[in-house]
RNA sequence: GACCCCGUCGUCCAGCGGUUAGGACACAGGCCUUUCAAGCCUGUAACACGGGUUCGAUCCCCGUCGGGGUCGCCA
């Protein structure tokens, strides 16, 4: 009954004049899912053709972008550039055949090549946005090659996706009005167009395009601000998108399996840092510390952590917790794992070392833990239930002033494992260094 | 301005002619608790408007309004 479909062939184009962004990043992201999905072929294709604005120090920083994000590529990266043979031959073929024509020349006397265009209706059937019929009186001759002798975009577009194979045209909505432009082309070619798809444009808080204003929108800030990739695809999964159903967590597997173009929006989505940072947390909370130790250890360059070891780190990330939304986070939060003098958090001392007897307690806590047996999570839980029994004093008036005492501050994870995680020697010289204060201030 | 696209809680999605319009983030309250988180429970909150079609419209059609995209020898 269905027709047995060829496995499809798609690419992601960027042109490296920026940053690759998360709209691009999910136009890649669609593309893969697409192609994983139904045993297809995903090409990178680098649209370098514009010579005064590409860099190829953008190229490398997008290849090794979507390379984090984990979408691999079949084929390439290929770049428009160095295919420049082969877009003259077609042009001089509409030409001879009368189709197209040679400009006016410029004042260098140079011309260019262009396709004449016939006001007559042109018909789109797009993936996502169904039929759209747009008037040929809106369209204008096309350029295929300019005056420099390089290719315009919309054919070299043609051109390359026609060569490449390419049976899907998956990308940004922005280039919608593009499309009848370049079914103009094929047909003026004699090609068979492609399958074409597009996908709703992603927006900032305030509903304009996602752009440097929204702050960090590149991969590689949100790289360096220590979301996971995983989730990040995940996260981009979600926006203009829906397997249907109240699904969000989904694996990478997961989102293969269930993407269709079907179930694309088609309305622009507002981009929601928040959510973002949240799915983040989920993923870190499901992450093996040892995983996270790895990715954590390129963004603590230049801080005092740069030398702990894997194991540290380790111990470390488990004690936070799920505390760690981000990995950005890590620095912040475990400052007092790291050994030598702790700052007090002035706030954190005037609420909770200001009871007359803080500094007995402490003084007492600080005997316990001397001789606490055996020196861990329980053992020390158990020295210092005592403590708090014997004094008849409620938990906290203990825990709080310990809390200070060995991190500075009024929140941190809990207590016992501190101590655990700090050592007896640490935490000794912490109590005592705080008695010191106490004594001082009394 | 012309052409095209879009319009469900603040945000992301579900819904696909009959629902108490559902979930998630965020927000508020509660439980738990050594703090902060996490977790669990509860709550606030939406079909842009006006006409049709229909026994019945969030859903189909038209219009209005609102938002966006494109109109380069940029991609």
């Amino acid at each position: 009954m269905n027709k047995p479909e060829p496995p499809p062939r798609v690419r992601f184009a960027p042109s490296p004049t920026g940053s690759l962004h998360v709209g691009g990043a999910r136009t890649a992201l669609f593309n893969w899912l697409f192609a994983r999905g139904r045993g297809g072929t995903y090409i990178l294709r680098i649209e370098d053709t514009d010579r005064l604005r590409s860099r190829e120090d953008l190229s490398r920083e997008i290849i090794a972008e979507l390379g984090w994000l984990g979408l691999d590529w079949d084929e390439g990266p290929v770049f428009q550039s160095r295919r420049g043979e082969l877009y003259l031959p077609p042009a001089e073929r509409l030409l001879e055949a009368g189709l197209a024509y040679r400009s006016e020349p410029d004042p260098e006397g140079r011309t260019a090549i262009i396709l004449r265009v016939e006001p007559e209706e042109i018909t789109v059937f797009d993936r996502v946005y169904g039929k759209i019929t747009v008037a040929g009186s809106e369209l204008k001759d096309i350029v295929l090659i300019k005056s420099d002798g390089s290719p315009a975009y919309n054919f070299a577009c043609a051109v390359d996706d026609h060569e490449m194979g390419i049976t899907h045209v998956i990308r940004g909505d922005d280039h919608l009005p593009n499309t009848p432009k370049q079914i103009l082309l094929y047909r003026a070619l004699g090609w068979g167009p492609p399958v074409f798809a597009h996908l709703p444009l992603i927006l900032g808080a305030d509903k304009t395009p996602l752009s440097k204003r929204h702050g960090a929108t590149s991969l590689k800030a949100f790289r360096e601000a220590g979301i996971l990739p995983d989730a990040l695809v995940n996260y981009l999964a979600l926006l203009g998108w829906s397997p249907g159903g109240d699904r969000e967590i989904m694996t990478g597997e997961e989102l293969v399996r269930e993407f269709s173009l079907k179930k694309v929006n088609r309305k622009a989505a507002v981009f929601d840092h928040q959510k973002l940072v949240w799915m983040n947390g989920r993923y870190i909370q499901a992450a093996a510390p040892e995983e996270l130790a790895e990715r954590l250890r390129p963004l603590l360059a230049g801080t005092e952590w740069e030398s702990a070891s894997p194991e540290k780190l380790q111990s470390v990330i488990s004690l936070l917790g799920h505390r760690l939304k981000t990995l950005a986070d890590f620095t912040d939060l475990a400052g007092f794992c790291l050994e030598g003098e702790i700052g007090y958090d002035p706030e954190a001392v005037a609420k909770h070392w200001a009871g007359e007897d803080t500094g007995e307690i402490l003084a007492e806590t600080r005997e316990a833990i001397e001789r606490a047996e055996p020196f861990t999570r329980e053992g020390l839980e158990e020295a210092l239930r005592a403590v708090v029994e014997r004094r008849g004093i409620k938990a906290g008036a203990l825990m709080q002033p310990l809390r200070v005492a060995l991190t500075g501050r009024k929140d941190s994870p809990g207590i016992f494992e501190i101590v655990a995680l700090l050592g007896r020697e640490v935490t000794l010289d912490r109590l005592n260094r705080a008695l010191v204060f106490l004594g001082k201030n009394s």
